[in-house]
DNA sequence: TAACCTTTGAAGAGG
DNA sequence: CCTCTTCAAAGGTTA
């Protein structure tokens, strides 16, 4: 996979980007899809879907390297769009206030009573009693009114004590939950981060996980690990607490609208619920996914500057895997994304329950999307 | 009980 | 430089 600028870039999306449905089967699903006659609306519309993912991708999955590159030049001009997305917002949307959120500012179309820009309202990100974000936005712990704010800022070397004036900008918090102290830098302390798990204001930082893991939400409050067992944690050696990625562009769009997806599906399967998200993530707008990306990068941003030395690779063997062995699912019989490929259109009634649902998701998207572009 | 499944994107490793 | 692998989330499923 062509890699980001990881340096300087500071990206919004990733090269393959418009290389849909890279994983095996989609291309074989859209060809077999088109052969079909479109005997229903729905399929019809599940077609379109296809199309819309398959021009947009120019019209293959699978494609020469000529193809990918023309994707690729393509996919540059994407870029550029998405790049010119934080700089408008440098403007000040991110300025706006949201509660919730300590680090992150968001742009004014996702304030609850903000302006709604017309160009999100395909899939819409705003969300009924709550913030648009707040189901992704891992912090939603973050109590502003935490009493201990530490005054001593760590001094361990090395970890940026200033942050700069655009993350001070880009992470300012609202005016009703800011802190008392002024300096951006209070919010983080490193060393005590990486100590305790805890933010500095006493409140933990959702990348840091314990050693174990695994997540108990009755614990980590999310993904915070706080200790219930304090003697027993002190027999054992003191293990360093797990510091998890930062989470990229799709997980937080998957993190936001997973239950919305649970909710118009009825499945939990977490699988199929990210068959449908995948696609649904296709069929965004450039600017849709820039807001995405655009919160991506400044956790990014923010997940450097909260641990300078973390390196992705802490993490690799953390997950203990069994044999992966990387199946092609197209040959795989019990693949549940594979029945429409297995059974055909015109033999639904075989399909398992998630596909299904998967199908009836992405009309439904369609449905929406028309509408929206209409 | 813990890995698997499934998605995209970021980052690292290795050829 | 390119390709491959791993890990982020999540929750039902499976070994």
């Amino acid at each position: 996979m062509p890699q980001l600028n990881g340096g300087g870039g500071d990206d919004l999306g990733a090269n393959d980007e418009m290389i849909a449905f890279k994983h095996e089967g989609d291309h074989e699903e859209k060809i077999r899809e088109s052969a079909y006659t479109e005997s229903d609306l729905a399929d019809l519309k599940s077609s379109l879907v296809n199309e819309s993912e398959i021009s947009q991708n120019s019209n293959s999955a699978v494609r020469p390297r000529q193809h990918i590159q023309e994707d690729q030049r393509i996919y540059t001009d994407k870029r550029e769009h998405l790049d010119d997305v934080p700089k408008h917002q440098d403007g000040g949307m991110y300025k706006a206030s949201y509660s919730g959120y300590p680090f992150l500012m968001l742009p004014e179309p996702y304030l609850p009573n903000g302006p709604v820009s017309p160009s999100s309202n395909k899939v819409s990100v705003v969300q009924q009693g709550m913030h648009p974000l707040t189901p992704l936005l891992p912090y939603d712990h973050f109590n502003p009114s935490a009493p201990h704010i530490p005054t001593d800022v760590s001094q361990k070397p090395g970890v940026h004590r200033h942050q700069p004036q655009e993350i001070s900008g880009f992470y300012q918090l609202p005016q009703a939950t800011r802190l008392t102290s002024t300096d951006p830098s209070a919010w983080f302390s490193h060393s005590l981060m990486l100590q305790s798990g805890m933010h500095p204001t006493g409140i933990p930082h959702p990348a840091i996980m314990p050693p174990s893991g695994k997540q108990e939400h009755d614990q980590f409050d999310r993904n915070i690990y706080v200790k219930s067992h304090p003697e027993a944690k002190r027999e054992k050696e003191p293990k360093k607490p797990v510091i998890k990625k930062p989470l990229n562009a799709f997980m937080l769009y998957m993190k936001e609208m997973r239950a919305k997806v649970i909710a118009e599906c009825t499945l939990k399967e977490s699988a199929a619920i990210n068959q449908i998200l995948g696609r649904r993530w296709h069929a965004l707008t450039r600017e849709e996914q820039a807001k995405y990306y655009d919160l991506a990068r400044k956790e990014r941003q923010l997940h450097m500057q909260l641990y300078p030395s973390w390196s992705a690779r802490d993490n690799y063997g953390k997950k203990k895997r069994r044999k992966r062995d990387k199946q092609d699912s197209s040959t795989d019989p019990g693949s549940p994304k594979k029945c429409r490929a297995r059974f055909g259109l015109n033999q639904q009634t075989d399909w398992c329950g998630p596909c299904r649902c998967v199908r009836l998701s992405l009309t439904h998207v369609f449905s929406s999307n028309t509408t929206a572009l209409l």
